[in-house]
DNA sequence: TGTACATCAGTGAACGCGCGTTCACTGATGTAC
DNA sequence: TGTACATCAGTGAACGCGCGTTCACTGATGTAC
């Protein structure tokens, strides 16, 4: 009977000086259609006004445009990205160990986030806006850690000596390809995705390991 | 002067029984438009008509729909991917090089179609219609070959026994990681492309490697 | 304690746009007689 | 050899849609006097 009624409760308005709750309100509504659709495109200013229970024009209250509004919310994802990583990658002194937990936190939030970890990783280049440099620099960051991690192992000994970078960029490459197949290509038929996960990672870091008898701190596998 | 002058030549009708002819060239022009904008979503009907000279109505006596024409474009890119990797693959009588020609040419093939590869390995699931079961008949020849392959490596023992499913979707996951990268972060700081992707290739292959020593055939690095 | 007023959060209606698709049509081409 | 006609390739105009964004506005809230 009743038309048009907003998906969400009918939202009473603010009281004075409280206008920016209504920014942490559009943020939450962008970010979860942002997760269930998984796709920028999908995601208009009309349906967040919907979403939050409130008329597109209020958006503009707080947003410049659409844009500024969606990488607000990536850049909430990106931080918590870099900190998860962080975080997981802490839960061992090993740097090689290390990598593997922060391996396996990677694809772990790309499938949990599907929606921000497209945006973030897969979009086009020019989808991107000109003054999102802050996108390169928080990269840098979370790269940077890459880097750090890396570094460590080649400074334990425990991987052939090798430029840094490129076996960043190499352990980069192989998570990232595996999260957005395992995003993409969901009706493959994947083998056990926990057990890919570990198995590709294994790879990589085995074809990174130092030969036996050339590390001079390397851990080896066992005596021959 | 001429208002919205059409961007090719007015295109001459074709003669009775030569209808078939427009279907080519729209074929041609939205793969044109589909590499330039690398975007299924930027490729709209009524471009691909103007990009050939003709008016919008024209497609649809050759397509039902517009998901039927940016899939038909897709399919011959799908074909000519795997006929490409295979004549790559055939290049060595080694398995393991012939894995890292396939590697090479799957990059390749990536760099310069960006736009097809985007649809085939990084659109949405829901971005492709029922009717397209033959993508997975394609994706399931193009990947059986890779299988083929992996399982000619386990057979020379050059790879430590393993399952060749989860051998070959990290090599997939490898490449195609590498891949979308290099066509997503066009900004990113890479270091030198070809040598990267040599490098991640062997990083990978290295770690599939057999122990030195375990292996029948092995080709093995140097006696000690 | 009461009232005028500035402020602020949010609305309603409309804009122009490009899109996929439909439908009745036109006019050149070939064929039957 | 000439003419009526069916066929076929393509057109022109319009449909309804959802989009981002703008603009003049409303009405509740707090404050100054």
């Amino acid at each position: 009977m009743s038309a048009a009624a907003p998906s969400a409760r009918p939202r009473s308005r603010a009281r004075r000086g409280q206008g920016e709750l209504l920014r942490d309100e559009i943020l939450e509504a962008t970010e979860r259609l942002l997760v269930e659709t998984g796709d920028e495109a999908a995601v208009s200013i009309r349906a967040v006004a919907d979403a939050v229970g409130v008329t597109p024009p209020s958006i503009y209250l707080h947003f410049a445009d659409k844009s500024e509004l969606i990488f607000a919310v990536c850049e909430k994802h990106f931080e918590e990205f870099d900190r998860l990583l962080q975080e997981a990658a802490g839960g061992s002194s090993d740097p090689v160990e290390s990598l593997m937990l922060r391996g396996r936190a990677y694809v772990r939030f790309g499938i949990e986030h599907p929606g921000p970890y497209r945006i973030l990783f897969m979009s086009k280049p020019a989808a991107i806006p000109d003054w999102w440099t802050t996108e390169r620099l928080m990269e840098s960051a979370s790269f940077a850690h890459l880097v750090e991690n890396v570094q460590a192992c080649l400074d334990a000994g425990a991987f052939a000596p090798g430029n840094p970078l490129m076996i960043s960029a190499s352990l980069w490459a192989g998570v990232h390809g595996l999260t957005s197949l395992l995003i993409t290509k969901q009706a493959f038929p994947w083998p056990d995705v926990d057990g890919l996960i570990d198995y590709v990672l294994h790879v990589l870091l085995r074809g990174l390991r130092a030969e036996e008898g050339t590390a001079s701190t390397g851990e080896g596998s066992a005596a021959r």
